[in-house]
DNA sequence: TGCAATATAGGACAATCGTCCTAGACACGC
DNA sequence: GCGTGTCTAGGACGATTGTCCTATATTGCA
């Protein structure tokens, strides 16, 4: 930790303050204060506001690989893995509730301001959806491993967006229970077809 | 049409704005140039942009219980009018592919922003819930049928996000297809336990 | 017709936004 | 030790924000 540069202060505060508060809510001012320098110093390190917000994503996308490849070696079947990624719900249940999931929350922001670094965004959800994919794929699901990873993802969002709305805990637990009984129902008919 | 107030235009073009490019980044000089009005002449119909924010839930809130008054009548069986949530995806699907849900995305920005309406926003999520809730219950599910409407509930959700996201119409018509097959599953088998 | 209430326009307001500029402080190679 | 980049601080900038004030139109009731 002590050898992080400024910029990487200014990385780690933003992609916090993006998460928690909204890319467009949170000012440099925000910012300079979560670092504890002045509002000058960030030209020197960013030309614009939007430069940071690319730096945030690029950060948060290789965060993401890392974490693909953690949970790539440390599960021993597809199956494991896969539930590797639905348990996040239950790990970052608290954040989800007070914020939402982080790259739901801001694709759906950056669309809505028609901003310039959506495609870079997106690529979150890519990230994600190639890898369930091919973990779907290893599980003898070729032919539809595509729709059951945009399945798995667009349940995990769901259960995100009304676990910020309800603040309701118990409703994240339910879900996440029904979506490891339904990948249970794969891994034990794998040869079957749709 | 004709016989609609200014304040009418001011929260009906203020909910088509709020939709389309959020709340926060939507100004007053955006409203005003809407509707054709001066900024001044807001103040003498809302006191505040909170205000408008309020009157725009207010509206949103009343055109949901007269959608759901609509497909209670329309519908003869519970099926059926559940099927009508699960086909607002499709009537939607270009706006939904654009900007996501209305009321999904209003709430999660209400939520980053710490807003004061942020209970307000949520009841049109209640208003969906406690509908869905009545037609599993008159399915015969009383048990487990506020869990069902939750279900249903997130799962569009989940769809409009990433609809929003990767702008797939294929990926929408598949999940709304898969959402009337669940439903089936229940209206076929309505006595059995969970 | 005349008066009161409502509706509208236009601008002033302080604050904040993202951006840029300049002047010191610091480090390091010659 | 001196000079050359890099880093940091602080403030100025024009634009825009939400808000408010005042003056003018317009309406509706007596």
């Amino acid at each position: 930790m002590g050898d992080m540069t400024t910029r990487d202060h200014i990385v780690e505060a933003a992609d916090k303050l993006f998460y928690q508060q909204g890319f467009e809510y949170t000012s440099f001012a925000d910012i300079a204060d979560a670092v504890g320098i002045s509002r000058g110093n960030f030209y020197h390190h960013f030309k614009s506001k939007d430069e940071i917000l690319d730096a945030v994503i690029n950060a948060r996308l290789a965060n993401t690989r890392n974490m693909l490849e953690r949970w790539e070696t440390e599960g021993k079947t597809p199956a494991d893995r896969i539930r590797s990624f639905i348990t996040i719900l239950i790990a970052n249940k608290t954040k989800i509730k007070r914020y939402g999931c982080p790259v739901g929350t801001l694709c759906s922001e950056l669309a809505k301001l028609n901003h310039g670094s959506q495609a870079e965004a997106n690529k979150l959800f890519t990230l994600f959806r190639t890898w369930l994919r091919r973990q779907f794929t290893l599980l003898g699901r070729k032919a539809d491993a595509d729709a059951l990873a945009m399945h798995v993802l667009s349940w995990s969002q769901g259960v995100s967006t009304l676990a910020n709305a309800f603040h309701d805990e118990k409703f994240v637990k339910r879900e996440v229970q029904q979506m490891c009984d339904w990948l249970q129902s794969y891994t034990k008919s794998t040869a079957q077809t749709e």
